[in-house]
Order: C-alpha cells, then structure tokens, then sequence
RNA sequence: GGCGCUUUGGCGGAGUGGUUACGCAGCGGUCUGCAAAACCGCGUACACCGGUUCAAUUCCGGUAGGCGCCUCCA
C-alpha cells in the first residue's frame, strides 16, 4: 500500500486509485536552454513514484508536457520572451530553439533511464484546446478583457487561496511586481495574451479576431483535459509551482469543468549545490554533461539523487556523489561475486584455479554474528525470529522489505539501506532494478571466457611463485576494468570502475 | 510582507519515545608474494534552553542559525 504526501491535505495519506487506470500528470521543461541537475531531480523522483504504483500493481497513465511556448520573462505585462532570447542568441527561430532542447532534454531523460510517458504533450499542439478553453471559462463567468488580454477574475473562485494558503490580502500588500492598473484583483492572471500591434512574437495565433498566444497555465489545465480527464489521480511538480501554476491551474480546471483537477499532489524540493540555489548567476548550474566531464554517469547522479528523499533540500556537493558513485560501484560487484558463483556450473568452463568458486566467495568471508533480531530491514514485516530471518533471505522477502519502504512516500533513502546490508539473489537485483531503473544488471556483465583464462593463467602463475607474470596479467586485466583480488579461497574478479 | 522547509558524527543522509540506519571518507586489526578487496573492530551525531515522561535525538513551547519559494526555475 503506497503513502504519500499530498500537498492539498498537507499530509501523508494512503494511495487510492480513482480508477483501474492511475492518471498522473507531470509539469514538464520549458525548453528554451538545456536542463540541469536540480531539473532533472525531479523527474527522477516522478519516476520511482511510476516504478513504485507499477510494482504494486498499478495501470498507470502519466503524461509529461513540455513547454515550447514563449512565455513572458516576467509576471509584469511586458518582458522578453525565454524562447524568443534563446532564439535571437542562436540565430534561430523558436521552433528550431524548441525542438533543438526538446531533444537536448530527452537524451538526457533516457540517459537517466526514466520510464517514457505515455503522452508526451507538447504545448503548441493544444492551442485549438487553450482557445476552446478560454471561450469555456468566459462563457461560465470567470474572465474578463483588458487592453493586453484576456483575464481570469480569482473573486469568481471562492477557494483560489485554499491550495497554497495564499493570503490574498497579503499578496496585494507585498505585491513587489507592478500589477495592470486593469487587473480586478492583485492574483488575477491572464488565459490569453494579446499581441499589440508592432510588438514582436513569433509564436502568434489568432484568436478573437486578434493575434495572441496562451498564458502558461492554461497549457497543463488543457491537456490534462484532453489526455486525462479530471480528476486525475495524481499531479506532480516542484514545490516552486504551489503558489502559482498550480494554483492557477486548479482555478482554470474549475472554471471550465467545475472539477477538481487532482486528489493527490506531489511537490518535490529544490536542491542546492554546495549550500547555495541553483542559479546561472552563481554560476553553479551544471548539466549531465558537465558531470560526465568529471568522470560521473546520469546513473552516479541518479544513486545521489535517489539516497536522499524528495521531500527534503538535498545539497548537492561532488563529495557526495563520489559517495553515490562508490556505493553504485559496490552493488554491482555484488553482482560480479553472483556472476563466479555459477562458473563452476557453466558447461566448457572447467579450470582446476577456480574450482573454489563452487562453494561461492561468499563462503570464505567472516559471517557476520547472527543477531537475535532481524535486521532492520525486515522491520516491517514483523520477523519473529532469526530463523525466519534467514528463511526471509531466500524467499524474496529482501524485495518485500525494499517495497516497502518506497512504498513509505517513496523512502528511496531507507531501500537503500536495507540493498547495502542484505543479501540479493541475481533475482533480487532484477527487481531493484525494476524499481529504481538504475542499470546495474546491463552495467555488470559477467566476463568473457577469455578474462577468465587470464585469470586461472594468472593463478598458475601464483602457484608456481611466477609473480612476474601473475603482475603482467593483473595489469592486462586492469585494461580490461577488471581488477582481481587474491583470497585464501582463490582469485575474484571485481569491476575497476 | 506571505507561504514553506530545515538544523543528525569529516561529508552525504534515513529514522525512531528506550535497543543509536546506511553510504563515502578515516583509524586499528585479520588475511596477503605484492596489492587490493573482503571481513572484524573503532569513532560514542542528533543546534541551544525549558517542559511532558520512568525514559527525548524523537513529543510540546521558546531561542538562535541555515535555506527555499512567492521572479513562468523542478
């Protein structure tokens, strides 16, 4: 059973389906420059939150926008367009601008190893729907027009402060932006833009006799609309959103079907980076391609990402994603001792240097004392005694345990913990990673029978006191990113790096 | 001004009313041709001040600090 925390209640609450089909919605980019590393946190989150509702189970839906339309820079009536900078910068239009970081973002997105959405909905195609939309909220009595377009009236919706517990009076008070002398009130917000004559923008559409473009709300209200149907069970965001998007979206979702647009909602936090926000001007912002230029994979990042929780302010530091990166490292030798324990078994592979591996490298470790409770891993399970414990190891229960801690708001952190002092069948690593899509099965090949002559060659070697030639090998090996360790039992391989 | 988060050992980071995760780094030991790994052991963290309690890092109140959002940025 999955707990979360939805943000419309402000606490963690059992998961229940509306239907047989989860409906998710996810606030995509805005793709006017390439993402960075506090971006795409988010969608690694988003994604165990999938994982997680499929291994329970779950049909799941989940669509994923992207924001190709230009939208103001600023909450002001004017400003510079993001794509129409990025457009001019580049010497390109903004389609161009749009479908170069579109694709900027999905290379990234699979780098990553997330589970595609379904629908992967870009703003521009839903431009018949907005003006659908916006006819439909000013026929039930929600809009009203000003000179730069078309508005929606927040007195129309009694609850528009009750999601982000807006103070509205407030709101006017602190207004730090200068509101449209035309506005009604201080949070009203614009459906529709008009384009005045002699202003540039591109991206035009005409509507109302009158060319113009979509404010930035109305696209996620729009397709969640048309892809999904309200309510949806799930919508996910950064908590940047609250106050805003969200909210605006809600309003906009009443206005035109008198719905409630979500039941649960799901706000990640920001990361900052050596203490610090992430911002261009503190020239912190770094892209998978920045850390693949300091020798870490989208999967090093991923482990830091997911070893902390999405609730939280994860402070991002390279020291701590050197630590992601060893204890990834780790897990996939895990592996590569899985991988020796079959040699012995596999038919055309007989060689008298590894028959050790027969009885597993596991066997000449120091077993740990046996402990009179269960670790606490199987905490939750309720283990009575060691007995089951050590049954609870091969019946898959590690897996059951490691469910249920990110069914627990997705507590990624505590899995963790519970896949660093467990033991994992080749089975078990399969499934962790189902749930975290973190490669490690791909990422750890078994060797080649030809490394694995080098190895038993080496071991002859050693035998005949020929460590000349045993170091030789070990380097040929190196090469290889294999690095072989000299037990009492006999050599194991494990990966370098 | 409004909303919200947070303070855990060198770094990162879970969690819990009592048994004090986990990873990385560090130290000592076993082992070893060398090396590495592995394993064993170690460090006795929970901002501060009160309160509740047999017992608080965990609950309540206060103090101080840090951070984020409200700037179409997740």
């Amino acid at each position: 059973m999955l707990r979360i925390y939805n943000t419309a209640e402000r606490k963690v609450e059992d998961f229940k389906p509306l239907s047989g089909v989860v409906k998710i919605y996810t606030c995509g980019p805005t793709v006017y420059s390439y993402a960075h590393i506090g971006n795409l946190t988010a969608y690694i989150y988003w994604d165990l939150l999938v994982r997680v509702l499929k291994l329970d189970g779950y049909r799941v839906k989940r669509v994923l926008n992207l924001t190709d339309v230009g939208h103001l820079v600023s909450d002001a009536d004017d400003g510079e367009d993001k794509l129409e900078k990025g457009a001019a910068k580049e010497g390109k239009s903004v389609y161009e601008v749009a479908d170069y970081y579109i694709k900027a973002f999905l290379k990234d997105y699979h780098g990553l190893s997330l589970i595609e959405p379904d629908v992967l909905a870009r703003a521009t195609d839903y431009i018949d729907e907005d003006m659908q939309a916006v006819d439909l909220m000013t026929k039930n009595g929600f809009t009203y027009e000003t000179s730069d377009g078309i508005y929606y009236d927040t007195a129309q919706f009694s609850s528009y402060a009750n999601f982000a517990k807006l103070d509205l009076a407030g709101l006017k008070a602190g207004a730090r932006v200068g509101f449209s002398e035309e506005k009604r009130n201080a949070s009203d917000f614009a459906v529709w833009k008009f384009i005045k004559p002699g202003e540039k923008h591109a991206m035009r559409w005409d509507y109302l006799g009158r060319p113009g473009y979509p404010g930035w709300h109305l696209e996620c209200a729009t397709i969640i609309n048309k892809e999904l149907g309200e309510p949806i069970d799930i919508h996910t965001g950064g908590i940047d959103h609250i106050p805003i998007h969200h909210t605006n979206e809600i309003a906009e979702t009443y206005a035109m079907t008198g719905r409630k647009l979500a039941h649960y909602w799901l706000h990640c936090d920001f990361i900052t980076i050596d203490g610090e926000k992430v911002s261009k001007s503190l020239g912190n912002i770094y892209t998978l391609d920045d850390l693949a230029k300091r020798g870490f994979s989208p999967m090093d990042f991923k482990m830091w990402v997911l070893s902390g929780h999405y609730q939280g302010t994860r402070n991002f530091t390279f020291e701590s994603l050197e630590a992601a990166k060893q204890r990834r490292l780790n897990w996939r030798n895990k592996i590569a001792l899985l991988h020796q324990s079959t040699y012995a078994t596999k038919p055309n592979f007989s060689n008298a240097g590894l028959e050790f591996l027969s009885t597993s490298y596991a066997g000449t470790r120091t077993e740990p004392p046996l402990r009179d409770e269960p670790v606490r891993s199987v905490r939750n399970i309720r283990v009575e005694n060691s007995n089951h414990f050590m049954h609870s190891k091969k019946s898959g229960l590690v897996i059951g345990s490691i469910l249920d801690a990110v069914n627990n708001n997705l507590n990624s952190a505590e899995a963790f913990s519970i896949i660093d002092t467990s033991e994992l069948s080749m089975e078990d690593w399969v499934k962790v990673d189902e749930l975290f899509g973190l490669n490690l099965i791909s990422d750890s090949p078994d060797i080649d029978d030809e490394t694995r002559g080098l190895i038993s060659e080496r071991q002859a070697a050693r035998e005949h006191k020929d460590y000349a030639r045993s170091d030789e090998i070990r380097d040929v090996l190196k090469q290889k990113g294999i690095t072989v360790e000299d037990t009492p039992s006999g050599p194991v391989w494990q990966y370098l790096n």
